[in-house]
This record gives structure tokens, C-alpha cells and sequence, in this order.
DNA sequence: ACGTATTCTTACTCGCCAGTAGGTAATGGA
DNA sequence: TCCATTACCTACTGGCGAGTAAGAATACGT
């Protein structure tokens, strides 16, 4: 190891991207200048690339200018320093990963096909976002407090959100549960997505779809005798 | 943040660790010289503690040797480079857990026995060696591969190991299950175990005993329509 | 007493990388 | 056409921290 990092070639500036036939066709054909908001996308997602590669401390802001193709200062100007950099990155994974789940659950709908869809959806979004879902679950919790405390809120709610799930499902049962009581099970189906999560990223044969149905058996077979103790099928 | 580290006070070195007082009793009274096992339990001790707090990349070797009250070229001559240290501390803490984990599983008892007892013991080390299961489940994943490697190979010694004690569980029973569909519910059952894990850093009015028996009716009951049906209990 | 191996230290070097200074060049409105 | 604004760059600095050189002091066998 002995930090000594790839060392960059010269790296002549490529030919271009777009190559200057057809020039006088377009409006703005050899400028690179680009609008703020369209370098602030790219910017973030080139950052959430390198980080989940390197994770935050070996990420350095030149390989994140350079993947992002533009030069560092402007990062410096449009999202601030490395923390804030990241700290947006987290923003803005977490609240698409929440929405993608949002869409999917449909609040009119029985729980249990709640539950279903929603964990269905964070497979699927799992499954095509990987960069993003290791910059959350990887990086966001080792790093130190302002980063940890970022991911800290989103997991609560997410537990939060499935024990009252949970407590909905089990309210006209025999026995009803606390919601107190029943966040170490949300807190441990949440984990067991993360987990399985981890897994399947070393076994892509399994599907999506497969992995969704064997954690909803677990869960719900988990509370069976609360509810119908007979094993759950999708629609 | 912008990188400043805190700054460290000039620190007298404080008076002495032993006052003077009956200085020609002891046979090495004075001498802070130590032998060398000695002192390397004291580096890996300090820098399991200074990993856990500060991360990998975060930790630095001048804190590691001020909290092993030696110096820093002593840790090179002893444990090697940063990242030797690091794999040395991974090798330590993972054995030490396991170590408690076999020591509390035994062979000839019932499987569910077995299951109960590793669980537990799992928690109960946890809870007794938090700065050593945060160096190995939070720290040892995120570095890359020379660390991952490290701890990804007793990780899935421990979910083939719990697939294994599933599959022996349900071997009787009239639909029996091949040992590779056990895998994603070992894995899922391990990355519960690392959540609620998780979970009780931030919720410690919870017993070991209390949360190891959520986690093991979980299971059983996940597995109910293979088994028995019925809610498990601890002997 | 005397050499030798071991423990232990202070005081450095040197590369990496976050962050910046001080510009140039395109754009778009008046 | 001019000017203000926005987009963008090259080339630096400053310091942090891994790793080391060179030697000092203690133990221990003979």
C-alpha cells in the first residue's frame, strides 16, 4: 500500500464528444459552456460514483472534476467543500431511494400489500442504482458525525415507518402489539434487507423479485401467529 | 470541518503512573521498558479503540501510539505499516469473537439449543466489546480490498454455518430444503443480527437476553410451517 | 565490568490533496 | 457594441500525517 496512488497519464484532452460534422446545424455547437444546474447533475453524479468507489476519504476532488468533467474549482463554487459535497450527494440518493419507495406504496391499499410493494421497490431501485446505495449504506454511516447523523434520520424513519406498518397489521388480532414494542423486529427487517442487499451484490443470480418474496415470507411468517399463520403469496 | 484536527495541548507527561512512594520495594520499579507481547497487546488494544472512534483513514498513527503511551516508530518495528495494523486487529477481534461464539455453541446439544446459545453469546460479546465490533462490522467492510477480504471470508463462514444448522433443523421434516435455498434466509438472519446490533447501540435499555430472543423467535417462527409452528422458548 | 541485544525516543522527510488566487473566455442584455 | 455576469481554467499553497534515520538508554548474559 505505502499511499502511492495511480499516477495520472499526461492525458491529452479527448478528440471531443461530439465531433464537429453537421457543425453550423446546431445552435450551440462548439461551446461547452453549460447552465449551472446541468454541471451541479453532473457534478453529483460523478461524486457519488468515485465516492462509492473509494469511499469518502480516498476520494480525492480531482478525480470527482475529472470524472465529472469539468475542473475543481467550479465544484468548490457550486456545491462547497468536500463535506458539503457529500452531504449533498446523501440528500439527494436518500430522497430518491424514499420517493421510488413512495411511488410504490399506495397508502389506499391493505398493508400487507403495502409492505410488499415497498420492499419490491427498494430492491428493484437497489438493484439499478449501486453507486447509489453504497454511498448511503456504506459510506454515509462510517464516516464521522455530521455525515452518520444525515443517514441516522432517514434509517429511523424507514424503522419507524415499518413498526407502524407492523402495528397496523397486528391491531385487530387476539393480542395487539406496541409499536414500542415493535421496533427490534422493524429494526431487524430493516436489517435484513441491507443484509440480503450486501449478499446479493456477491450473487446476482437471484433476482429481484425472488429476494423481495423470500424477506416478505420472513417477516410475515415471523409474525404468523398474530396473523394468519399461514404463508404469504404476492398477488 | 476544512480539516483541522483538534490541536493537541503541549502535555507535560503526566507525573508518573506510580508515585515514587516505596520505590525500593518493587523489583523493577522505575523501568518503563516492557516486553514486547506486553506492548503489543497494548498497540492492538489502543488501535482497535482508535479505529472504532475515528475510522480507518480518520485514525492516525501519532493517536494510536499516544493511546498505547509509546511511541510511534515502536508499532512499525512491532505490527508493521498502518494497514498491517489494521489487518492485524481485524485478525484479532474476529477470532475473539468467534472464540466466545464456539466456546457457547456445543456440538452435542440440540440444534435449536445451538442456535440460542450462539446467539446470545453473540449479543453478550457485543455488548461487553462495542469498539471491537465496531472496527470489524463497520470499518473493515468500507476499506477496500485487502480489508473487505479480511472480514467477507468469516462472514460467510458465518452464514454457511447458520444455513447448514437450518438445513439440519429442517432435515426431518417432510418437505426438507436444500442447503443453497437456505443461504439468502443465513444471510438475512445475519444482517439482523448486525442491524439490531446496530439498533441497541442507540437503544441500550434493552437486554442482551431480551433482544437475542426476538431475533431467535424471528427465525423460528420464520420457519414455522418447516418445523413446529409453535413460538420457541429458551430452556 | 563489558559487550550485545532489546526497548524506546526525538526529530525529521516527503508526497498527497483540500482548498484558493487570479485570471480568461463566452453569453446575453442594453 | 459594450459591459456585466456567468462559466470556466491553470497553477499554486499549506499542512497533515505516514513512514524513517539515527541514536539513547536499559536489561541481561558472561
Amino acid at each position: 500500500m505505502h499511499h502511492a496512488r495511480g499516477e495520472r497519464p499526461p492525458e491529452e484532452r479527448p478528440p471531443d464528444e461530439q465531433p464537429p460534422s453537421e457543425r453550423s446545424e446546431r445552435p450551440k455547437p462548439k461551446s461547452r459552456r453549460l447552465p449551472r444546474s446541468v454541471r451541479e447533475r453532473q457534478i453529483l453524479d460523478a461524486a457519488v460514483r468515485v465516492f462509492a468507489e473509494h469511499g469518502f476519504h480516498q476520494a480525492a476532488m480531482d478525480e470527482i472534476s475529472e470524472a465529472a468533467g469539468i475542473s475543481k474549482p467550479m465544484i468548490y463554487a457550486y456545491l462547497g467543500a468536500k463535506d458539503e459535497l457529500f452531504v449533498a450527494c446523501i440528500r439527494r440518493e436518500a430522497s430518491r431511494l424514499i420517493e421510488a419507495i413512495g411511488e410504490a406504496v399506495d397508502e389506499s391499499l391493505a398493508t400487507d400489500e403495502q409492505l410488499w410493494r415497498g420492499l419490491r421497490a427498494f430492491f428493484e431501485y437497489v438493484s439499478d442504482n449501486r453507486a447509489s446505495w453504497t454511498v448511503l449504506h456504506r459510506q454515509a454511516n462510517i464516516q464521522g458525525e455530521p455525515f452518520s447523523g444525515e443517514l441516522a434520520e432517514w434509517r429511523d424513519r424507514a424503522v419507524a415507518l415499518i413498526a407502524s406498518l407492523l402495528t397496523r397489521a397486528t391491531a385487530a388480532a387476539e393480542q395487539p402489539v406496541q409499536t414500542e414494542q415493535m421496533e427490534p423486529f422493524a429494526a431487524a427487517l430493516v436489517g435484513a434487507g441491507e443484509s440480503m442487499m450486501d449478499w446479493w451484490l456477491d450473487h446476482p443470480e437471484h433476482t429481484a423479485d425472488g429476494l423481495s418474496r423470500r424477506l416478505m415470507n420472513l417477516v410475515w411468517m415471523g409474525f404468523g401467529d398474530m396473523l394468519h399463520g399461514h404463508r404469504w403469496k404476492p398477488s
